[in-house]
DNA sequence: ACCGCCGGGTGCC
DNA sequence: ACCGCCGGGTGCC
């Protein structure tokens, strides 16, 4: 029962199915228009304006769209600007011409009007023209052939557009880029503003905090004018009008101001509390204190104050009108906060830790009998759900989550809304609400599309829509034209907050964490377990060297890896694994790792899941997202294994073995293992390392008994083995793993950050199941049990104690076994982190299978 | 006049 | 559209 709960075949899950969509790129769109570059353009005249309402002005871009079914030209090609108002049609004896391009896939076409306004009957367009490098040809001959003029790109008539060549650049440097668009935001950035929160606040705001909270406010209040819009005076006409800076559309109607934007601070930075200060200050009826400035120099005084701006860039439009103004709203009073699950219940003991009790109703719309009336809804103050509760639920009009019109949405965790094509994107960007936030550490991870979610979220026109963000962002940017990333600039100016960890201020940063002290336990082994350790691995090189011998490493990778796993096994406890006579049974047996019975192979799965076998996806080289293991135990991010095996043949990238994709195995959720029940019990035996993490521990009281320890090891049998030692030296204990129901995880946590005298003083974790977002700062004493090659994982666990709320000196004591696969588990760290500074270098297949069976030899001393 | 010329009607695809 | 084009009205000077 316990190895079919874990293992389970991705081909009959539909819950991963479902999940499938909700990570990575789904666009073959993009994909499909990235090699294009600017043939040239032609002139055409746009035709028919007295028949439409559709207006346009000098310089506006405008969307060609291919109209196959009217009745009196099957080639007629429809102008339309950026509201969809259809200006006209493109001249039929040029439409001709161009519309078998598109019909064709040879050419995509984008118009700009160079005179389109003050024109009754017809006006002339530039049209774009995009191809890729096989299609070129026959677009030129074609054109020509219909004595159609293509005019060079070069000879540039004006237009945005003009400069689009063919000199794509290369994702590495555009990332770099990319990277560069979020720095120093907010350093030198216009005036610094903070506010006091509502009383109903508890908690002490660090400045950086109340800055955002003013900034939020402020932002949420405001009367300005969207990114991207400027006013201007007509001539000939007392009238204002309001321009996009980006398509040069002009309109009568003031663009609504932009109610929100994008939260990007640092994680450890206090977004969290940042964000319950907007819903407990800015709400319907209060009166806000005051927005102050923050040390104003003497400048600042003189400088006329219609001139303090936050918003600098010319590209976007100033900030203006009153900032103390108290909020107007008058419609609904509800916030909705939208997060992973993994961090549902931080929102719930941060709303408690923070405010006053009873001040912000809370509903917590999670589980099968969750309130779907939408009326009941709207009567809390705040609405937390997930990404799966809103991505399941669906983006439709009934929905209880789309009826409500919410007074503002909070998007926890929002670059994991980066997919537009995803249900949740898409639930998402239906929503129904006055103000919009999104929040997030990472603002960027792959590629500016990435924010194109963002901004379908934040209904920010007209980069919300994808053929205008594509044209004016995206393609400038991949072709190396600065007008691109001068527009992302502005843009993330325009709607971020984003402070990092580092930043200073007045030369202090802005959260100063008490000290963290790393040092190492080194644990020599029993005789009795070393004489164990050292056949253990004696067996294991020799079977390791054969493989090497015969090339097969990787073919035979889950033989290797369960060595690897023994061995770490017993520096722990020798308990944690089979008896030895077993242990190699299997392999020496062996003589085609392709006939491995299914149970057998699960089994090696199931143990290699166990013991922590968190690599990352050997294609996109993240940590996996929706992990699959394949039979030949090699783990890949579902998606990017399932696009390979499309791809190409039907082999593991890793070993080359045959694999199709229901070969796959779903990783279990977390470790969402029911412990065989015989194996619940540790045994009665201790070892070395059990032993000297008691004696720690022992020590450690002694100096302090009030001072909390957590300690965490990948192996849930670890844990159980330090139980009843742990009780035997008189500790009182909490513990997490994969197996436990969110409802017991929640009460271990409670109970272990109660002030009792009496509550335990011990939290005992296993390292995958201690997800990101877990608050430990109860505790400032760390002991990672084993050490893993992703020194990553190990500085996460450790930054749970080490973060903001942590008030003592944190120490962290890394138990290693001496001589043992343990400190070349270290040496394996530190070549990780040498070569993770170097990163984005990209690796070949070939390099990785290499590096992959160095690591192996470097684990055995080979 | 099976023309030229005039002037009104008309106008995308 | 202050165009072109169509087609009806018209017709010495």
């Amino acid at each position: 029962m316990a190895s079919r709960a874990v293992v389970q075949n991705v081909a009959t899950s539909s819950q991963l199915v479902d999940l499938v969509d909700s990570d990575d790129e789904g666009g073959t769109q993009v994909d499909e228009n990235a090699d294009k570059f600017l043939l040239g353009f032609v002139e055409v005249n746009v035709v028919g304006l007295q028949y439409y309402s559709g207006r346009v002005s000098d310089q506006e871009m405008v969307r060609l769209i291919r109209e196959p079914h009217n009745p009196y030209d099957r080639n007629a090609i429809q102008v339309v600007n950026i509201l969809g108002d259809q200006i006209g049609h493109i001249e039929r004896y040029k439409a001709c011409h161009l519309a078998p391009l598109v019909d064709d896939s040879l050419a995509l076409i984008e118009g700009i009007v160079p005179h389109g306004s003050k024109n009754k009957f017809k006006m002339p367009c530039l049209v774009h023209i995009f191809s890729n490098s096989v299609t070129e040809g026959i677009v030129k001959q074609r054109l020509r052939n219909a004595g159609v003029v293509l005019q060079p790109p070069h000879s540039d008539v004006g237009g945005p557009e003009g400069s689009f060549g063919r000199n794509p650049v290369k994702p590495k440097e555009q990332r770099q880029s990319l990277d560069n668009v979020f720095e120093g935001l907010g350093e030198g950035a216009g005036e610094r503003c903070t506010m006091e929160p509502a009383s109903t606040i508890t908690s002490a705001m660090f400045p950086h905090q109340k800055e955002a909270l003013a900034w939020m406010v402020r932002t949420e209040n405001s009367s300005s004018l969207p990114p991207f819009w400027n006013m201007q005076k007509v001539r000939g006409s007392k009238d204002l009008m309001y321009k996009n800076t980006i398509t040069n559309f002009l309109t009568e109607k003031r663009p609504s101001p932009l109610l929100g934007g994008l939260l990007a601070d640092d994680m450890g930075l206090g977004k969290t509390l940042a964000l319950l200060a907007l819903v407990a200050t800015n709400r319907p009826g209060a009166t806000l204190s005051p927005i102050v400035k923050v040390n104003p120099t003497v400048a600042d005084v003189l400088e006329r104050p219609k001139k303090k701006r936050r918003v600098t860039s010319s590209d976007v439009a100033s900030v203006e009108g009153g900032e103390d103004h108290p909020p107007r709203m008058n419609g609904p009073r509800t916030t909705l906060i939208v997060c992973p699950l993994s961090v549902l219940s931080n929102w719930v003991t941060q709303l408690e830790e923070h405010t006053e009790p009873g001040s912000l109703s809370v509903y917590l719309y999670h589980g099968p009998d969750r309130i779907r009336d939408p009326k009941l809804l709207a009567q809390f103050d705040i609405v937390l759900t997930t990404y799966n509760i809103l991505a399941s639920e669906g983006a439709g009009e009934y929905t209880p989550l789309q009826k409500v019109n919410w007074l503002r949405i909070i998007l926890d965790e929002a670059h994991l809304v980066k997919n537009p094509s995803a249900q949740q994107t898409k639930a998402v960007v239906a929503l129904k609400a006055e103000r919009r936030w999104a929040v997030t550490g990472t603002p960027i991870q792959n590629t500016a599309r990435d924010l194109f979610s963002l901004m379908q979220f934040l209904r920010l026109e007209p980069l919300n829509d994808s053929s205008y963000w594509r044209r004016t962002v995206e393609r400038p940017l991949t072709n190396g034209d600065p007008s691109g990333l001068v527009r992302l600039q502005a843009l993330i100016k325009a709607i971020a907050l984003r402070r990092t960890k580092d930043m200073q201020v007045d030369g202090r940063r802005l959260v100063e964490l008490p000290r963290k002290t790393i040092s190492m336990h080194y644990v020599e082994l029993t005789p009795e377990d070393r004489e164990l350790y050292d056949k253990v691995e004696e067996n294991g090189k020799d079977v390791i060297e054969r493989f090497m011998k015969s090339g097969t490493v990787l073919q035979n990778y889950a033989t290797v890896l369960q060595i690897i796993l023994r061995l770490r096994q017993i520096c722990n406890h020798p308990g944690l694994c089979p008896a030895y006579t077993e242990m190699f049974a299997a392999e020496l047996n062996q003589k085609d790792s392709k006939n491995v019975p299914p149970p057998e192979l699960l089994e090696k799965l199931l143990n290699i899941i166990k013991g922590g076998a968190d690599f990352d996806c050997a294609i996109c080289l993240n940590q996996p997202t929706n992990a699959v293991i394949t039979p030949c135990a090699h783990v890949y991010c579902q998606r990017c294994i399932e696009k390979s095996l499309l791809r190409n043949k039907e082999q593991c990238p890793m070993c080359r073995s045959d694999l199709s994709t229901s070969d796959l195995m779903a990783a279990p959720k977390e470790e969402g293992v029911q412990e065989d029940p015989s194996s619940e019990q540790g045994p009665s035996k201790s070892s070395a390392k059990v032993d000297a993490l008691i004696k720690l521990l022992v020590e450690a009281r002694v100096k302090d008994p009030t001072e909390k320890s957590v300690i965490f090891s990948q192996f849930s049998q670890m844990l159980n083995c330090l139980e009843g030692p742990l009780s035997d030296a008189g500790f009182r204990f909490v513990r997490l793993d994969g197996s436990m129901t969110s409802k017991k995880r929640q009460a271990a946590l409670t109970s272990f950050h109660s002030k009792d005298p009496e509550s335990p003083t011990i939290f005992l974790l296993s390292l995958k199941a201690a997800g990101v977002g877990l608050n430990l700062v109860s505790a400032s004493r760390v002991y990672m049990v084993d050490p893993w090659w992703n020194p990553a994982v190990e500085e996460q666990a450790m930054d749970r104690v080490h973060r903001l709320g942590q008030t003592r000196d944190v120490t962290v004591v890394r138990l290693i076994v001496t001589d043992s696969i343990e400190d070349r588990i270290l040496e394996l760290q530190e070549r990780k982190r040498q070569l993770a500074t170097c990163a984005f270098e990209k690796r070949s297949a070939e390099q990785q299978r290499l590096m992959r069976i160095q690591d192996v030899q470097l684990l055995m001393r080979l």
